[in-house]
DNA sequence: CCGAGCTCTGTTAGCGCTAACGTCACGGGA
DNA sequence: TCCCGTGACGTTAGCGCTAACAGAGCTCGG
């Protein structure tokens, strides 16, 4: 044990002192600045690998006032959706070599996500996106730090930030009028939260096409996402078994609620009532029946975020807000039948 | 527009001036230093809020040397168990003050693994969670950057860290044992990818149960997690119904699959045969029949591993590692039967 | 043969904070 | 009275990096 006991990792100075050259030197390696011999890189390399240095990204961002990172603010990464649009948005992310802070919250209300916004800029990211499902989170856009970078994904269309989503109206446009065209009178809809900006769409889609085609529009039965809700809602419909023909479920889990009750009450699906979900979950395929659905590609929701913000951050100037929509795509299965 | 076009964000010198005090007292109050004037901090933070300044974490966290941010490595934030504990996980450090910055690797080995903790330590993390559910990953952990605090979540059992999991073996002798009480002969099993610990540790419970049955034991057949590779396999198991009366799957998603495939081939569940699954998803209670399955805390074990983390960085010593184990629990629904 | 213009490297001055120490006023015990 | 402890600040010196400039040695054209 000599005088250094203390073992702090070493730093740009020690290395430089071991290749014989100024720290500031070591730094125009490691940045790939041109003017360095080539016989002195590699001294400095050989340095840096003796040494095991690491460069300190920490002080680094204190000067260049770029940390290199992006914050995530998020609801609930449990289910399908997030966290595959968050998978996908720390895949692109890294790609474009940026890491990413994730803030994944409980319950999502204005309060709680501007909170999520502020730690996310003290700690100096360099952009934001913000996975805003729901009109009240979606609003809280609204106070972002000033010159902030910044993408919601699934939100507000008419913020002063971009948006990137799925066509979620065309979605539903598509699973209503597969059930119509394949004879049905009209399509029931049990619907997600209220509040819900894709709850909202679904519904919208929805009842343009029957009105569209000039039928009966049935009430929505309204469930919160989960396979239970659907299974609830499944069962209301049962007991009107002789009415329901078609529904159009705003997920494929509450879908599978639906699928499950209906086995209970004796409903064959789709020989009695035909269901289409939404999402296209990797399970769907494997329901009984297999699910027709919409599928959603959240992976290309969370490239297409990334790239907006990265256009923003890197140009350094508020370019005009874009809405950019990812087209839904039908998934055509065995629980839909003609009449 | 006076002279200061530049519209920097303000800094704690200026707060300081507009307070007319140091910039040292600002940082006191902002710190809850006890030495402090009620009138002087009222004053401070009057000014604070009057410019909206926010403080600069990344230069505190250069002098401090802690960033209060934690960096997780984990694979495929899509699939259930990862996304639930990468939640609880986020969930937990932010309870305690702490970022999470993460990483999901595409495919998972050692050299990717690697790099990402490279990364994450660059970045000035104080300290990190590998989700390492593969042989092969868990094994970068035994290369860490030195005096770097880490924990590892389903990961390897012998190696210089603490590791956190989700009793595996236990979890699949409930499962088995289950099935011989209700009267089978044996039972068969569906596992997971090999080099998956998870996947031995099920084997394993499952072959310790048979053998201390006496019973005969099965060649296993091997999925990749997926439903599709469940489908598969249940499209074996049913061409040799007869024989096959009991089968434990390695996961809900695969035994959703061999669901499916029975279904096809008018194999009765659970009256011809009985399943049982493993990770309670969800979905599971709604399937044709609802799943018996074990079900995994997924959140307790990432709130554990931060736990564990925490005291390593507070403690600021290198703690003898520990594992901690989270027990598994046996859900009972209607996917098995007595013989 | 000389200065303009290159390439390569070193020196200096911060980035925005906190730690450590210095200073000053006040107050109470001998 | 003096002394010293203590509360409430201010001042200074970095943390580990990069940007900006400085300077030394070279090439090359007129």
């Amino acid at each position: 044990m000599g005088p250094n006991v203390e073992r702090r990792p070493p730093v740009m100075a020690d290395v430089a002192r071991l290749a014989g050259v100024s720290h500031q030197t070591v730094s125009r390696v490691l940045n790939d600045h041109p003017n360095v011999r080539a016989e002195t890189r590699t001294r400095v390399m050989r340095a840096i690998d003796q040494l095991g240095y690491r460069r300190n990204l920490v002080a680094r961002a204190l000067v260049t006032k770029h940390s290199r990172t992006l914050g995530v603010v998020s609801f609930d990464t449990t289910l399908y959706g997030p966290a595959s649009t968050v998978y996908g948005i720390e895949q692109a992310a890294r790609d474009a070599g940026y890491f990413v802070s994730i803030v994944s919250l409980r319950t999502i209300d204005r309060a709680g996500v501007n909170d999520a916004i502020g730690y996310l800029a003290e700690q100096g990211v360099d952009g934001i996106v913000v996975v805003a499902p729901q009109r009240s989170a979606a609003r809280a856009l609204d106070d972002l730090p000033a010159g902030m970078p910044a993408v919601a994904v699934e939100g507000w269309h008419q913020g002063e930030v971009s948006v990137v989503s799925v066509d979620q109206v065309e979605g539903a446009r598509l699973a209503t009028s597969h059930l119509l065209d394949l004879g049905h009178e009209t399509v029931w809809h049990v619907s997600g939260p209220a509040d819900w900006l894709e709850a909202e769409g679904r519904i919208e889609g929805w009842r343009a096409v029957l009105t569209a085609a000039g039928r009966p529009i049935p009430g929505t039965l309204t469930g919160d996402w989960s396979p239970r809700s659907g299974y609830r809602a499944g069962k209301e419909l049962a007991a009107m078994a002789g009415d329901v023909t078609a529904v159009f479920v705003a997920n494929d889990q509450m879908a599978l609620g639906l699928l499950r009750a209906f086995t209970e009450e004796g409903v064959k699906v789709p020989e009695q009532i035909s269901i289409v979900g939404f999402d296209d979950i990797p399970e769907s395929e494997f329901f009984s029946p297999p699910l027709t659905t919409i599928r959603q590609d959240f992976g290309a929701v969370g490239r297409r975020s990334i790239d907006v913000l990265l256009r923003q951050i890197e140009s350094g100037e508020a370019l005009p807000h874009e809405r950019l929509v990812v087209p839904p795509q039908f998934v055509f299965r065995g629980s839909t039948a003609a009449r």
